[in-house]
DNA sequence: TCATGATTAAAACAAACGTTTGAGCATAAA
DNA sequence: TTTATGCTCAAACGTTTGTTTTAATCATGA
């Protein structure tokens, strides 16, 4: 009876399914289009199970996002502080590249760890751009800490900036990432005699170049 | 009789009061949300007006299209070629930063064009990220030629860069730029300190400077 | 003045939405 | 066995969606 949600093997799985279905199409076609009955048709699951164990659709996207982006902010957290770190312990103040990085490359690296993540990771460029305020605001509550936290550590690498530029520079950096984390795959038009860079690694130095020269313009 | 759609000054006004309010709703929450009956009320019209002016819902986004897109791209189309044949002239290769200039001014200029030029704009970002497919297709469906003159002309500028990666910083570039596009008042986690800067100009110019410098990393 | 076509109004349509209900089934504790 | 609990299921709930229909109203040319 008590660890019975971990005995009830049917239980465990109907709701991480039904997780993982609504991850899917929720980083496919929105929060607002991706219907309960879509998701738990893809999750094999009937479609009362999504209020039986999360309580209504907007609970479940709560419950997507404390899956994978409590961890991935803690990465993120955690990186960004080491960068400050040893920023101080040499005396020296943190280079804009090396934050970036420290956010950036957990960020597009989390798309390796498997297709769950992978779709989780389309799913945050997706819902920055929800025009649906709870869904958004959701995702904005837990990310405004650690966007402080970039914003803090970029401040002191480019103390010549002033704050206001510095923001609108590291929204420009934002939109720029999260547009890229929307494109899975057929979404630009595409270019035929342009080779799609598909390798996470090379996009990822990509960007945070792109971005650094952004920030440091003169 | 031949005439009578523009004599009849009731039935022009209902179509154009339409397209207002469709913008204005479009824009503010996407264009699955807004439904017919919201638009038709802000409107002040029937609901059935739609269908009899437009035909169908998506017809409806067309014609807001249509409306304001075809006049803006034609500007930027034209200055995108100015810019090409000034370099021409002038024995040279054209420079990233006119070349942005050329796209972005244009654009953000269009929000100082009346209040619902300003709709439309953040309406042109939020339909670059929509999810639906059938929204975004009649975008880029307009889009499109203007995207690869855009490209052909930051090639010619920038004849160092491979294609691929000059695709994917126009990619970061577009996703800057259409993330400021679609942050209308409230949207981004408001830094109390910060001034929020409205100039559409001095935005223009941060704009171009960050995308420029973006463009040119080394 | 009358007829005609354009426009509006009100109502209804089927479909899809999120949510709720109540019965049924399994398993663990008493 | 009996009781209780966690879970699943089919069915229905009341709204809201885009679209269609039918009748009424309006402006205009003959």
């Amino acid at each position: 009876m008590i660890q019975s949600r971990d005995i009830n093997k049917a239980g465990r799985n109907t709701k991480e399914k039904i997780l993982d279905a609504a991850e899917r199409l929720f980083a496919r076609v929105g929060f607002h289009a991706a219907s309960l009955r879509a998701i738990t048709g893809e999750a094999g699951a009937n479609l009362a199970a999504v209020n039986y164990h999360f309580g209504s659709k907007v609970a479940l996207l709560e419950a997507v996002f404390e899956r994978r982006l409590l961890p991935l902010n803690e990465i993120r957290r955690t990186r960004l502080e080491a960068v400050q770190e040893t920023a101080r312990k040499e005396e020296r103040r943190p280079t804009v590249a090396e934050t970036f990085r420290a956010f950036i490359e957990p960020t597009l690296r989390f798309r390796d760890e498997g297709a769950g993540a992978r779709e989780f990771i389309a799913l945050v460029g997706r819902i920055l751009s929800e025009p649906n305020e709870t869904a958004r605001n959701i995702f904005i509550q837990q990310m405004e800490p650690l966007f402080w936290l970039l914003f803090e550590t970029l401040h002191t690498a480019l103390p010549d900036l002033t704050q206001d530029l510095l923001f609108w520079r590291l929204q420009f950096a934002i939109g720029a990432m999260s547009h890229i984390l929307r494109m899975t795959g057929k979404y630009p038009p595409l270019p035929n005699e342009i080779r799609s860079e598909k390798d996470t690694e090379a996009l990822t130095e990509r960007l945070i170049a792109f971005a650094t020269a952004g920030m440091e313009a003169s």
